[in-house]
DNA sequence: ATGAACTTTCAGTAAATACTGAAAACAGAT
DNA sequence: ATCTGTTTTCAGTATTTACTGAAAGTTCAT
């Protein structure tokens, strides 16, 4: 019945829209979530004059989305045999896709953060004030803290599938 | 030693300035992120007039993240005995501020995610073609997952104290 | 009730960010 | 070497987001 294919695409539509908005709200591009949410929720891999059409986007705008998907290990690229252009697959495994997403925040901002924490460590180390005391003393805290949460990336980045969070679920849940 | 003192605060600058990208890059307006470093790394509560001083803003847009913060509470008001305007001192421990960081993220975005996964398997439960079994089977997937991201949430936000890291860290370092 | 000290709002503006579309570059196929 | 289908780049533009500053509002002492 068409009635219930209108119904899926509706509704996926809906999906993209509130998974850029999710996006938008975690510092991430909106267009990219979206084509993320797109091609999430694509039975078949997608070309890019595809995803234009889907989103009403420009290529240039796709283009640059697609290639920064393709960097944050997100999508990739697959060809088709006997088509010359490139066509995107999203990894669909949740687990997969939070793995890969915590294992690039971590080496985008948690590593250069902690060089920051340290490099205000070292610079007032010495320094003999009430404030400077202070100072280094919440450094110090986080220091603590971002350690111990790139650490728990790495863990978290070394678990295989969704093993880890049935394993996780019997602990916390 | 004067040189000391501008040792200090020429460290705390660029502690605020590296917590407003940071901050930026999570989704947070890099001002606020700023006012946030700048409280935390402030021995005594300050006042509007002097984080407007401290970072060159507006009264305006001090006034906003300021509120914000408190909203988020990151920060609280404090009032002096003999004084009439309001000071604001930040929470200053490190695991209280990212439970109160995790919970409100919980409540701003991770419930209403979960609501649009449950309206997105709502309307595509019973449809029987491929691409709607596949959509849904996603669905349920992030569903799980985000269910299971929410209920970390909840832990972390009723474990008290940097205790916690430390049984943490024992467990996961 | 008046005014001083302070907070809040918001229309207008500035700055940052994202997007378009067309041109250039590239990669086979002939 | 040229043509065709495709990807990539980027100057210019649009959109979104954040900020300013002044005016209005509040609160409290007199």
């Amino acid at each position: 019945m068409t009635e219930e294919r209108a119904k899926l695409e509706e509704t996926r539509e809906a999906f993209v829209t509130q998974w850029g908005v999710m996006g938008a709200q975690w510092g991430i591009n909106r267009t990219m979530a979206q084509i993320h949410a797109l091609l999430m929720t694509s039975a078949d891999a997608m070309c890019t004059d595809s995803v234009m059409e889907a989103l009403e986007i420009s290529r240039g705008n796709a283009h640059t989305n697609l290639k920064d998907l393709v960097g944050w290990g997100l999508i990739k690229i697959v060809t088709k045999k006997g088509e010359r252009k490139e066509f995107f697959e999203a990894e669909k495994d949740v687990w997969e896709i939070f793995r890969r997403v915590a294992k690039e925040r971590k080496r985008r901002e948690i590593d250069p953060a902690l060089e920051t924490l340290r490099n205000c460590k070292a610079a007032t180390e010495g320094i003999d004030t009430r404030e400077a005391k202070q100072f280094y003393e919440q450094m110090d805290q986080l220091e603590d803290f971002v350690t111990f949460a790139s650490k728990i990336s790495d863990r978290v980045a070394s678990m295989k599938h969704g093993n880890a969070i049935k394993l996780a679920m019997k602990f916390f849940g």
